[in-house]
RNA sequence: GGGCGGUUAGCUCAGUUGGUCAGAGCGCUUGCUUGACAUGCAAGAGGCCGGGGGUUCAAGUCCCUCACCGCCCACCA
């Protein structure tokens, strides 16, 4: 396909048309084998993981700007020519999955509980053959370059078995352990979730303030004997719910049941102590109200009991600080069993704990008369009933923060349950170590903050999950003696008593296995090639959003398996915001669909748009008209190719152009190709720092301008006269031909079908390797010089031609209209060779160029004519009888009168003793040499009005 | 309650180590079928770079402070 003899005679369609060769290049790309990488000792390699994505999801713009950042470094390191490693692959996405379907099975009327554990697998997997594959799909027609012969999925074989083995080997450590604690429940997802799948939303609620009574001494014996406890010493465990492993201390005041004291009216108590909660369900759970020690409304209460209103439980008041004075009423009922501060507490003080809701979040029996109610329901009830026997108080708003299920957004319910954990601490230290010591950078740089925090203030790590889509937990429990048995493969028997055994039921969270998953999907623990030749990866891009869930789970992962970091950098980007800033959402239905925008504009497009201007880490907005000056920026290129094309037929590269070389200035005869080269050069540096800086947004931007606003308003135009004039001819197809490909070179990572497809087009020279563009060289900086002097001519006919330009606007000549114009010129000879450069590109016909330094350049001068002026060269437009001499000169005057403030500006800093004595030489001397050239175009001003002036008297 | 980000032309946003940095795209105005491109060309209007203070020869660029907007983290019932 890419054969240069048959592309050579091709001739290119006229318009831009994305659809008729991105597929064909993707397939051919994969037919060629050209995104594989190869095991290559001792050559540099680049490496990568895809953040897989959910089997679960469709392309959204998320993905596209992941995609193409991602595509973008690989294209470009490839191009660099390391051996170029990106690793594809999905996520099982446990919860997600389960979710979708579960609401397939309510579809179709049944439910995964009336289906059973294997038959729901069976779905599962089906689902996942049928649906899995279509995201990854669609990151195909975005581009991405992956290595789908590596595609790895996160419950595969190779990566299941790095699963078991790092369960294994952290409970072999003591770094898993189960245990009963306070979890985060979710009733929707009917599973655990940890910490940071709780997500905390400030909601309207309202602040219930009840009255407890206070026993008195001789109630408290009542109540004992009733309860059939003694007259001293704590209470055994009574009305005890589940309590937890942790043995309370033995001087632990302890609540219990008393039955005289249930349903009793608050009129039936002298003193009490009220509390402000509100949860008001979760009263039934209540094993203690708390006081800050130091608070001298409460000291005499401390260490005497309560009754629990409506349950008749006696519940001890104690004193603890974290209580806050300030709050409510400083008395704070504690629910052990219902909030993790007061489990905290509970533990503290020894206090029972009393489980009232259960994991669909409804009532337990514990909750006697509630029992079976909803949590919402018991809430109403609870309340009704308080009020009637006169307990409730007051009822104030109050806003405070509820903790939502990332996934379903039911609110969490906190609640001591039985659950697989990983110690954190131990784990924590290695991966907060390495990022201090720079051996792993975020990128931008204040990521690592948030980083290093999260790190430091982690808490245990909740992994087992009430699901069967997932890694079943490898931990198998005896039936006859309760023995646990963590192990790699299924026991048939306990290993303790020879019993029988059945496997734990849960499944692990689903950030389990991603968080192996740079050294899971090489193969790991195998010590494959490919471990140690792409292991550790080189960049991670993801987003802000998930470094948490993710990134820092596979950092400390990484520390512990592989004893090192498993990749240098993490490349954090923003969100894809829709046109008005809002987050895209399915609720709002705000998304814009990735594959519609290929559809219109091409992914060439759509990469574009998702780059350009835009910096690392910051949120954008995402709208049509952005798209569409990139497919805009699309068009141009085509044409300019297209253009380049039609005036190089017949022309074949010199051989020289095989090897990469490139001609120096000395060679050139023209100016302009010279100032081309030379502009190529700063561009090509500039997109080498910029890449290197990981700011694909500002090398996007760099070759825009360069191809839009350097190569084709200006060479192209230039390149019109030197191809009419038979001694520059072959030259300018050279530089035409050479600034193209190195155009199309550097573009390619982040267009690369359009690249592609008019690279296939460009002659080749004769006798070199035919390379697609995919692979090969990128533009460094080096191979071409700056050329100051060039830029310094060209930069002033530019400004000559703008000048006419102005002029021709300011009287309303039409575009295209030839007038006459005259150059005085200090160096005429100059200006001669530019003058067909000028004639065309500000239509001008006739040019007269005259030498500034005639002796009788005085009298030669226009009369009648508009002035420009502009280093070392002044440029008339005498337009006879159009000449409105007082508008001239006031036109002149406004120019004279900017130029003069600037000059100002200059002399004032130029006069300046600590400036010149304090400034770096570079600056003051570009300070000096602007002002002398505003110096000089004054001067020519200034000259010009005054002769208008004699002109009009 | 902590922490972070933003505040630059009408709109969306760039501005690395302080020294042409006052920019781009879109939009707007005016004129153009200029043989690559109307998905275009040319010209133009538009900004005390959120307020205040400070450091410096020199500050959108560094420091302090205030004001909005947004995000993240946090056990205040």
């Amino acid at each position: 396909m890419a054969n240069s003899q048959d592309q050579g005679s091709r001739t290119l369609p006229k318009a831009y048309e994305p659809k008729s060769f991105e597929s064909k290049w993707y397939k051919y790309w994969m037919d060629n084998d050209l995104f594989k990488a190869h095991v290559v000792p001792g050559k540099p390699r680049f490496s990568i993981v895809i953040p897989p994505p959910n089997i679960t999801g469709a392309l959204h713009m998320g993905h596209a700007l992941d995609t193409t950042l991602q595509d973008i470094f690989v294209r470009y390191n490839r191009m660099l020519g390391y051996e170029t490693l990106w690793l594809p692959g999905t996520d099982h996405a446990s919860i997600a999955t389960h979710a979708r379907i579960e609401e397939m099975l309510a579809e179709e009327g049944t439910s995964r509980w009336e289906l059973g554990r294997e038959k729901f697998l069976e779905r599962a997997w089906e689902w996942k053959d049928k649906y899995g594959h279509i995201i990854t799909d669609q990151l195909k027609t975005l581009g991405a370059s992956c290595d789908w012969s590596r595609e790895r999925f996160t419950m595969d074989e190779v990566c299941s078995r790095a699963v078991i083995e790092v369960f294994v080997r952290l409970y072999e450590k003591g770094l898993i352990y189960r245990g009963k604690y306070m979890v985060n429940f979710c009733p929707g997802c009917r599973t655990v979730i940890s910490d940071i799948e709780v997500e905390h939303q400030d909601t309207d609620g309202h602040l219930y303030y009840i009255q407890y009574p206070v026993l008195s001494d001789e109630d408290l014996t009542k109540a004992r004997a009733d309860a059939g406890l003694g007259t001293n010493g704590a209470c055994q465990g009574a009305g005890a719910g589940q309590a937890t492993d942790n043995a309370a201390p033995a001087q632990a005041l302890r609540s219990f049941k008393s039955k005289i004291h249930t349903n009793t009216p608050a009129g039936g108590y002298e003193e009490f102590i009220t509390v402000a909660t509100t949860r008001p369900e979760t009263m039934l759970g209540d094993t203690a109200i708390a006081v800050n020690p130091e608070d001298p409304r409460y000291g005499h209460l401390v260490g005497r009991y309560a009754v629990l209103p409506l349950v008749g439980r006696i519940i001890p008041i104690i004193a603890d600080k974290h209580v806050d004075p300030e709050f409510g009423t400083g008395a704070v009922k504690i629910t052990p069993a219902h909030d993790p501060n007061d489990f905290e507490m509970g533990l503290r003080h020894g206090l029972d704990f009393v489980s009232v809701i259960d994991t669909q979040g409804n009532m337990t029996e514990e909750a006697g008369k509630y029992a079976g109610l909803e949590r919402y329901e018991c809430r109403n009830k609870v309340l009704e009933d308080l009020e009637e026997l006169g307990y409730l108080l007051k009822v104030e708003n109050h806003r405070h923060s509820v903790g939502h299920c990332s996934r379903c957004d039911s609110t969490v319910e906190p609640l001591i349950s039985e659950q697989w954990f990983v110690k954190m601490k131990p784990m924590a230290e290695p991966a907060l170590e390495v990022v201090r010591q720079g051996k792993v950078e975020f990128v931008p740089e204040r990521f690592t903050k948030i980083y290093e925090h999260w790190m430091e203030n982690i808490r245990d790590w909740c992994i087992s999950r009430q699901l069967w889509w997932g890694h079943r937990i490898p931990a198998w429990y005896c039936d006859d003696c309760g023995e646990s048995i963590v192990a790699r493969t299924a026991p048939d028997k306990c290993t303790k008593c020879g019993g029988p055994v059945h496997q734990d039921e849960d499944v692990l969270d689903t950030w389990f296995s991603s968080a192996l998953w740079p050294f899971s999907t090489m193969g790991w623990p195998d010590d494959t090639e490919d471990l140690r030749y792409f292991f550790p990866t080189d960049i991670l891009v993801t987003g802000y959003d998930i470094i948490f869930f993710w990134v820092a789970r596979m950092i400390f992962s990484s520390m512990e398996f592989m004893k090192q970091p498993p990749f240098r950098y993490v490349l954090i980007h923003g969100l894809v915001r829709d046109a008005l800033g809002r987050k895209m959402s399915k609720s709002l239905g705000n998304g814009i669909d990735p594959l519609e925008v290929i559809d219109k504009y091409g992914a060439d497009a759509l990469r574009i748009s998702l780059v350009s201007g835009v910096a690392m880490g910051s949120d954008m907005r995402f709208y049509d008209e952005k798209v569409e000056g990139a497919r805009n920026f699309c068009n141009k290129l085509w044409n300019a190719t297209r253009y380049s094309l039609s005036n190089l037929e017949g022309w074949t590269p010199p051989a020289a152009a095989a090897s990469g070389s490139k001609p120096k200035q000395s060679e050139l005869s023209t100016m302009t190709a010279r100032w081309i080269l030379s502009r190529l050069e700063r561009t090509i540096e500039t997109v080498d720092d910029a890449l290197k800086r990981f700011e694909p947004g500002e090398a996007i931007d760099t070759i825009i301008d360069f191809v839009w606003n350097q190569f084709c308003d200006w060479y192209i135009e230039f390149s019109k006269e030197s191809l009419a004039n038979p001694d520059t001819r072959e030259e300018t197809q050279l530089v035409l031909w050479l600034v193209l490909r190195q155009s199309l070179a550097l573009l390619h990572p982040f267009a690369p079908f359009i690249t592609e497809e008019l690279w296939s087009y460009l002659p080749k020279p004769a006798g070199s390797e035919d390379r697609p563009l995919i692979v090969s060289d990128y533009p460094v900086p080096g191979k071409l010089s700056a050329d100051a002097e060039a830029e310094e001519l060209i930069g002033n006919l530019i400004e000559v031609i703008k000048g006419i330009r102005n002029m021709r606007a300011e009287v309303n000549i039409p575009t295209g209209k030839r007038e006459k114009a005259i150059i005085l010129a200090e160096d005429p000879q100059l200006w001669e060779g530019f003058a067909p450069y000028i004639k065309r590109l500000s239509w001008t016909e006739p040019l007269e160029i005259l030498d500034l330094n005639d002796p009788d350049i005085e009298s030669k001068r226009p009369r009648q004519a508009l002035t420009s002026v502009a280093k070392g060269a002044e440029v008339f437009l005498p337009l006879a009888g159009v000449i409105d001499i007082d508008k001239e000169i006031s036109r002149l005057e406004k120019s004279i009168g900017e130029l003069q403030s600037e000059l100002d500006k200059t002399a004032k800093r130029l006069a300046d003793k600590e400036f010149l004595a304090k400034a770096p030489k570079h600056i003051v001397e570009k300070h000096q040499k602007r002002h002398q050239d505003n110096q000089e175009k004054l001067q020519a001003l200034r000259n010009r009005v005054e002769l208008l002036r004699k002109i009009k008297e």
